[in-house]
DNA sequence: AACAGGCTCAACCGCCCGGAA
DNA sequence: ATTCCGGGCGGTTGAGCCTGT
């Protein structure tokens, strides 16, 4: 660690001085609770001279990364859930890498966590594919076997989760009015944003409540039982067809990624 | 047990934008 | 109108951990 922290200091001669001075690389305990206890009495924001009044030889921005992707209370830290995984794929096909933007929708999630999910995760299968991350040919598969994979699972974990979770349903369960999580009533393909809406508004609403209450089972109604006969319906960029086609084609690649989902999700 | 390769994620970098001076 | 500064954002890096051999 000695040598790690050392080694983050810049070393050129002009720089000298004010590598004595600023520090970089990995945060100490002793400066997290610094920073902690400065923002709990004088609150955050103007993070350089916050860092200097606080005595942290640190730069404002890592500061402000520090709190805002550490140490805020409202962090929430640990493995992404199905539902979230769900939710980062819905937005990310609307908005692409907004990773801020994503991430208000996931409370307790920060941007960078989001961030390297996808760089981590889904970006390996787009490797794995042997195609770019933003091809229509990714985007299909996420959309058509992805994400109601993950429907299905999540369903299938809200089944085995028996009546205690049934039982942490809200009294209103969310249904979205008459939407159903398919492709075409997602946003990425029609201009309806209703699902999406709904969707987020509730997270947001409920999860930092309970997250109990947050589980997709609640508006998904008969269309998601047989994910493959909702997923491809009329019209689509790519038939269910064309869709086994081509993941058929890919031989070993499409088994691979059938595994791959079951891992990630 | 030792090693190599892959993976994760905290942290940094560079760019951009908006507001104040 | 211009410059400066704080803050936000997406992209990238690399140390440490994990896993397979």
């Amino acid at each position: 660690m000695e040598q790690m922290q050392s080694k983050a200091y810049n070393q050129s001669s002009d720089q000298e001085e004010m590598a004595d001075l600023i520090r970089r690389g990995p945060w100490t305990v002793e400066e997290d609770f610094t920073l902690m206890n400065y923002i709990a009495r004088h609150g955050e924001g103007r993070w350089n001279s916050l860092s200097r009044c606080a005595g942290l030889n640190r730069t404002g921005k890592s500061c402000r990364l520090r709190w805002l992707n550490y140490l805020r209370p409202d962090v929430r830290r640990g493995n992404i859930t199905l539902e979230e995984q769900l939710l980062i794929l819905e937005l990310h096909s609307r908005w692409g890498n907004r990773w801020s933007k994503i991430a208000q929708h996931l409370p307790g999630r920060t941007d960078n966590e989001i961030k390297n999910y996808w760089r981590t995760r889904v970006q390996k299968h787009a490797k794995q594919l042997k195609c770019d991350v933003n091809s229509k040919q990714f985007k299909d598969t996420m959309r058509y076997l992805w994400m109601p994979r993950l429907v299905e699972r999540i369903q299938a974990q809200a089944a085995t989760s028996g009546a205690g979770a049934a039982a942490s349903v809200p009294p209103q369960a969310p249904v979205f009015g008459a939407h159903t999580y398919s492709p075409e009533n997602s946003s990425v393909v029609a201009s309806s944003d209703s699902f999406g809406t709904d969707l987020t508004d509730y997270c947001y609403n409920n999860y930092p409540v309970n997250q109990d209450y947050y589980h997709l089972s609640n508006y998904a109604d008969q269309s998601l039982i047989s994910p493959t006969a909702a997923y491809f319906p009329q019209g689509m960029d790519l038939t269910a067809e064309e869709s086994c086609q081509w993941m058929n084609a890919g031989g070993d690649i499409s088994d691979t990624l059938w595994n791959d989902i079951d891992d990630v999700c």
